[in-house]
DNA sequence: CGGTGTATGCTTACGCCGTAAACTATGTCA
DNA sequence: TGACATAGTTTACGGCGTAAGCATACACCG
């Protein structure tokens, strides 16, 4: 049945799990659902993928490859480089929040994520950073994306969150949790926060490239040892 | 056959899940295999537990729960204090890289979330943070503890990381990733990168609330406008 | 001491999942 | 025309989470 029309392909295979993705959640991605989707077999999407993991890791690198897919935004200074990247990467997470999981666990890296990597640390080297001060800097940036987006995607199914924090929201719980009490209830704006963070992250490299290091606190050795 | 002997409880499944999952990482845990481990069969477990994501919920709230689990810690000034915290953190989740992925993506708070997240708020407001900041200043805490732990444990499978990285590393791929091909060779202490953030963080933290705001770049807005 | 209610764990079964293996139908080119 | 490669199908297997109903053994009461 080699139909030369609507033929499956790779790409089609790719497009269409991202699709089914954005429309129902990631555990809606099954491979059977996946070939309903596209007219056809599960079994007849392993001729165009090797298995659920390697599509998965190619839906990771289209999504991380779109963080640098401004090719205005990119001729800017530095800090606007950067900023832009991690602005883009947060809204695209926010857009896709099944990708979070995907994108802060898969180890494998394909050319998006590569390049990816490639432009914040150029970005970083033309700054005048050293190679490991680019190196941490490139390790910052992405842990910030990644956490800070994790948490934040984290929140909206807050419907479905546990009743302690509807308990909290009603103030039922002041007496056990005084503090979260009084914070829970601030205005929350999260692009505006996740700006703040991004400003002060960058700011914060700015700093170690010129040598203002922060009053360290310890190594962290010691509450290593602690846990044991 | 209610023996009183071996009974089964909620506390001994959920040592019993994660003795497994720190055996055999989170694929492995399984509720046969729970069960099993146990001397049991599977459905008894739901006596004990209502399902399995309750119970990977259960697992979450015990691990952030130790975050906090040092009161030496927690006497001290504010910085040390939510320094140690994110030490504990990050060497908790290091020594159960399985852990990553639930505690970043789950969204259920049991009480050992909610008290981690008191203590933070609560040493913000006490060091003269605004309940704002100190919203601001828990959402920065934790999204730093995720995004760089996540991060960190993502790479000690390098092993079975992909052979571009291989390839980088052999400087293979020069050509096309000039800059992560120098940096990607640079010394990396995990330990040292996490503290030099952790500082970084904290020091960001206190400059916000002595009313050091870093420069802006933008709102993020045109970025999200940008994706449609 | 014997009977009974109830908590605890077991058995069986269902509908999902990812995918191995073998098969069939189609289009290509000699 | 006929052989071959390619694309999609069929069937099947072992594993998953868990619903439903059953069996057992203890705790308590008379």
């Amino acid at each position: 049945m080699a139909r030369t029309r609507d033929a499956l392909t790779h790409d089609r295979v790719l497009q269409a799990a991202l699709t089914l993705a954005d429309a129902e959640g990631l555990d809606a991605l099954t491979m059977r659902r996946l070939g309903t989707a596209l007219g056809v077999e599960a079994m007849s999407l392993y001729r165009h993928v090797p298995n659920k993991e390697a599509l998965l890791d190619a839906m990771v690198d289209v999504i991380v490859h779109d963080w640098i897919d401004d090719e205005a935004a990119l001729k800017a200074d530095w800090r606007a480089r950067i900023a832009a990247i991690m602005h883009r990467a947060h809204a695209t997470l926010l857009a896709r929040p099944w990708a979070v999981e995907l994108v802060t666990i898969r180890p494998r890296a394909g050319d998006g994520r590569l390049r990816y990597a490639e432009t914040i640390t150029t970005a970083l080297l033309e700054a005048g950073f050293t190679p490991q001060l680019a190196h941490h800097g490139l390790h910052i940036v992405d842990g910030t994306i990644m956490g800070f987006t994790a948490q934040q995607a984290r929140r909206p199914t807050a419907a479905a969150l546990g009743d302690s924090v509807q308990a909290l929201y009603n103030g039922d719980l002041a007496g056990d949790y005084p503090g979260i009490s009084v914070t829970i209830r601030e205005h929350h704006d999260h692009a505006e926060e996740y700006s703040l963070m991004v400003d002060l992250v960058i700011d914060g490299l700015a700093r170690l490239r010129d040598g203002h290091l922060p009053p360290r606190t310890g190594s962290g050795a010691s509450y290593a040892r602690s846990l044991v």
